[in-house]
DNA sequence: TACATACAC
DNA sequence: GATGGTGTATGTA
């Protein structure tokens, strides 16, 4: 069972750097002539500094395999009693499984491409990408014929494609549409989770509870301006219809059916959408077509990691739906190559594939093994993936936990120079916090040198920081500290960048906030999105979603109460936490840290509203979560 | 905490 | 001529 294959499997070719290879795995790269593209991409790219700091990086992650394949001579003990901890942790897992959710994973198509199609006609027949000569952010199916993808370098895909149009990113007008397509995701999951501007999660599950009890008219989409729209959505509906004609979405793909052409079809004014998960989400990529001229394709599973797998299935503009039922799953996942789950990259995938490993059956087959070559985390994210399991809910937004700002440019070694971009980086990372009033105690210095080697230097100090002075002041002598250590040398560098991290504001407020959503919601069932609660969608303006429904008046008045006291307690904990001002000690602390003025006032337990004594903030948290429970 | 790596988009 | 920017997680020292 174990230690026969050994090693001979990734096909090596002398001098081929596997990490440049063209990533093929994406919709619309089907049946190109890989070897022909490599080529070029390898003979464009031979003898620049990017190409010889990849071959070192390729070499370390061939050393690491070679350390792993040498702790595989692992005993038939050492295996077995693995393989017993294996299915014991195989049997628990088994035991939580949830096929209950139907989580929904949306993704444009081409995002920004399409954008930049819709827009300018000339586009919509020729090879076209977005980004600049240096870099692509996303191509159109046209060019992906031609093996040009994200990530790739301008000027190297003008070699695969001579005639690749490239268009620059014009990001104000994708977060637009991102806003566009996100009021439509807050009606079906008012707690959805964005993952990027053209990307979200949504749990359908309780929507589509809802739905069944609908009347047909919450399921009519009119696509007509010209029909007079019915019921509490129709001020909506009109201006979503309001583009007109259908057949205005770019074409993306040649062979794609397009709803706007099945539309054409029918020749109808309007369509019913079915009360199904299915018919759910079609309605609603439907939408997304009738309000942006986009199209999105969409999976649906019982987890997010099965979703985010089914969304490429039948990409461009298709959905896909994995049935919640354990043979589904398991029957899905067998034939599933690793890469396509969302964590597995290119060193990981190289990592499994000298151990034999290419689909997720082969990563529960060796199971065994991994659990003695890997980590606790790694070996316990392939079980679950082995076995189609992920998250049945989506979690809450998470607080940022850091920000940061970096540029490239060309060589730059001057001292002067250095000092003065890192000051521009400083000032516009400093606006960037002020826009969402953080401070934070860590400072990192990021170098790129002309070889491509990055570096990272950083300082925690024992108070946070904000304006560009401060952090500057910590930069610039992370930066000379570097100079010094390659002095006579100077720092030939290509990027530079700063970022600050250990926020304080939200770290105080964050637990408390929690603690009370917490409370809110508890009165809802325990299930996956009630429990989320992000306050911007407790707004009321919504019409499907029952945001405005949810509280029943008396309970609205002591939510408004409790938020209100939450808010205090949290102010209140600012002022507890001045004791990590900066140095030159601010006249409104003493050494305590306390608010001179005044003395403290006491907080107030949100739950059981009385007045706690301590206003140690820890001390005040422990209470709440007692009170919780 | 500091730093490097891997990963996603 | 030319290979990005922003953010998170994790392993290790």
């Amino acid at each position: 069972l174990f230690r026969m294959e050994n090693g001979s499997l990734p096909p090596k070719t002398e001098g081929f750097v596997s990490r440049m290879a063209l990533n093929d795995n994406k919709a619309g790269m089907e049946g190109l002539d890989r070897d022909k593209i490599n080529k070029i991409i390898m003979e464009t790219s031979k003898g620049s500094k990017f190409y010889e700091n990849e071959l070192k990086r390729e070499q370390q992650v061939n050393q690491r395999i070679e350390m792993m394949l040498q702790k595989e001579q692992i005993t038939e003990q050492q295996l077995k009693k693995a393989q017993a901890q294996v299915e014991r942790m195989v049997a628990e897992l088994e035991e939580s499984r949830d096929l209950t959710r139907a989580i929904v994973h949306v993704d444009m198509d081409a995002f920004y491409a399409a954008v930049e199609m819709r827009d300018c006609p000339e586009l919509k027949d020729k090879p076209m990408a977005v980004g600049s000569m240096s870099m692509l952010s996303t191509s159109n199916y046209l060019a992906r014929k031609y093996g040009v993808r994200a990530a790739m370098p301008g000027f190297i895909a003008k070699k695969l494609c001579p005639h690749l149009v490239i268009v620059p990113t014009n990001f104000d007008k994708y977060r637009a549409v991102s806003n566009e397509i996100r009021e439509i995701f807050t009606d079906y999951d008012p707690g959805f989770m964005p993952v990027s501007l053209d990307e979200a999660y949504l749990d359908f599950t309780e929507h589509v509870e809802k739905r069944q009890s609908w009347p047909e008219s919450l399921r009519t989409r009119r696509y007509r301006a010209s029909t007079t729209t019915t019921g509490e959505e129709s001020g909506k509906l009109a201006q979503e219809a309001a583009p007109g004609t259908p057949d205005l979405s770019p074409v993306l793909f040649e062979d794609s059916p397009s709803s706007s052409s099945n539309s054409e079809d029918a020749g109808d004014a309007f369509e019913i959408f079915g009360t199904s998960v299915e018919e759910a989400v079609r309605e609603m990529r439907f939408r997304i077509e009738q309000k942006t001229m986009l199209t999105a394709s969409a999976g649906i599973a019982p987890n997010m990691m099965l979703a985010k797998v089914c969304s490429d299935k039948n990409k461009p503009n298709g959905q896909y739906r994995l049935p919640p039922t354990r043979e589904a799953v398991m029957e899905f996942v067998c034939d599933l190559p690793v890469r396509k789950v969302s964590g597995v990259g290119k060193v990981s995938e190289k990592l499994l594939s000298a151990l034999g490993i290419s689909s997720c059956s082969h990563l529960g087959q060796k199971m065994a093994l991994l659990s003695l070559l890997f980590s606790e985390t790694s070996w316990h994210h392939f079980l679950q993936v082995s076995l189609g399991l992920g998250s049945a809910f989506i979690p809450r937004h998470e607080e940022r936990k850091s920000m940061s700002t970096e540029r490239t440019f060309k060589e730059m070694s001057a001292v002067e120079e250095q000092l003065s971009l890192c000051h521009e980086l400083c000032e516009d990372l400093a606006n960037d916090l002020k826009k969402e009033g953080l401070k934070g105690k860590t400072v990192t210095l990021k170098l790129k040198n002309v070889n491509f080697e990055v570096k990272t230097r950083a300082l925690t100090l024992p108070y946070p920081v904000a304006t560009a002075d401060e952090i500057f002041t910590v930069a610039k002598d992370l930066l000379k500290t570097e100079r010094d250590n390659e002095s006579p040398q100077p720092l030939r560098l290509r990027l530079m960048g700063v970022r600050v991290s250990a926020f304080v504001s939200s770290d105080h407020k964050k637990p408390l906030q929690r603690s009370i959503v917490g409370f809110l919601n508890s009165g809802r069932g325990e299930s996956g999105s009630s429990q989320r609660a992000k306050q911007q969608h407790l707004k009321e303006n919504s019409q499907l979603s029952s945001s405005s429904q949810i509280w029943p008046l008396g309970c609205q008045r002591a939510r408004a109460k409790r938020l209100q006291l939450q808010a205090a307690a949290a102010s209140t904990t600012q002022q507890a936490g001045l004791g990590t001002s900066p140095p030159p000690v601010s006249g409104k602390t003493d050494a305590s840290g306390r608010c001179p003025d005044g003395g403290s006032p006491a907080l107030v337990c949100p739950i059981c509203l009385l007045s706690q004594d301590d206003d140690d903030l820890g001390m005040f948290n422990r209470h709440v979560d007692l009170c919780l429970n």
